[in-house]
DNA sequence: AACATCTACTTGAAGTCTCAACTTCCACTG
DNA sequence: CAGTGGAAGTTGAGACTTCAAGTAGATGTT
């Protein structure tokens, strides 16, 4: 008979957002491109590259050695493989990562900051922090912000690929 | 002797994140990364087209008679005139979209939404915003919600072209 | 009218991203 | 150890975005 499942989009009547619930999608679709966008005319006008190629970096400076697989930089930055190559492949031409082989699996690949890298980076934090602080923190209320942070993780955490046993690869 | 002023860039100690600002700041970065993915996917396989045009399409249907000055639309949609452009052109490939020149102002444009691409919006506003709902509203409480619209309405508004200077010191 | 200036929109090239192969290597089975 | 399947990473083509420069029509000034 099929009648009625609650959340399918196969079902009969979708469930239309209330005017409320348009409203805040909007203001999220339209803040979220203006940040983003914002965000990397800043970065690309100051240190020559767009947001996503700095939090990159930010990640290989953060890790141990300051290197780290592709697929866990991958991971940690929430793009896909494929994106990462090219994106490491414009960095190195940059001057600013290096490749390393992994020792003990022949098919990997090591990112690496290189000292170029540290120190672009330690140019341009403190303007794209002010930026970040400018668009973000400096207008919200310490409430707001946390509740954005708690929002945020929900969110994201709704949308991990396939989060179960993929942290824990040694229990296959 | 120029000590310190608060929020520049340009001055000795940046204000750098605090540990919870910076768990929020990820938590924002990692979610609208994971998200507009997400969209951009669905949309793609189901309608072939990522989740800008797609907002495209909405902006249009909304307009009265179907239609909007090429202008209008790109500061609707938060995107650029050239951006705009080039999208415009796809869609009017694919039929969703015609442009028609404007009578009172013979530079002017006017893109058009047709049946066809009425057609293609009817058919896939229920799986949109079934993904939508999915990966947000379902997940948040009624006051998470209405939290969220304030907050994005308000970095929305601050990054908002139109809202020229008065706000904050533009020192670079 | 002539001129400069502004606005609306487009264009092409260079950069980035996606998707679907593809290569190479690892791990496991028999 | 051959064979199979999976994982790590890359590649190239096509799609999308950005940036700077372009055309053409509107507006304002003298």
């Amino acid at each position: 008979m099929n009648t009625a499942p609650a959340s399918s989009a196969a079902a009969g009547e979708p469930r239309w957002l209330t005017d409320e619930e348009q409203r805040v999608w909007r203001a999220y679709v339209d803040a979220t491109t203006l940040l983003e966008d914002h965000l990397d005319r800043q970065l690309q006008r100051d240190a020559g590259m767009p947001h996503v190629y700095y939090g990159l970096l930010v990640k290989l400076a953060e890790a141990p050695r300051r290197r780290l697989r592709m697929t866990e930089l991958a991971k940690d930055a929430k793009i896909t493989r494929s994106r990462l190559s090219h994106a490491v492949a414009r960095l190195e031409k940059n001057g600013w990562v290096r490749r390393e082989d992994c020792p003990s699996d022949k098919r990997g690949q090591f990112a690496v900051l290189t000292d170029e890298g540290t120190d672009v980076l330690r140019r341009h934090a403190p303007g794209h922090v002010d930026a970040v602080r400018q668009a973000v923190f400096d207008r919200l209320t310490p409430e707001q912000q946390k509740s954005l942070g708690e929002i945020m993780g929900i969110v994201a955490e709704g949308l991990q690929p396939s989060e179960a046993g993929a942290d824990l690869p040694w229990l296959r």
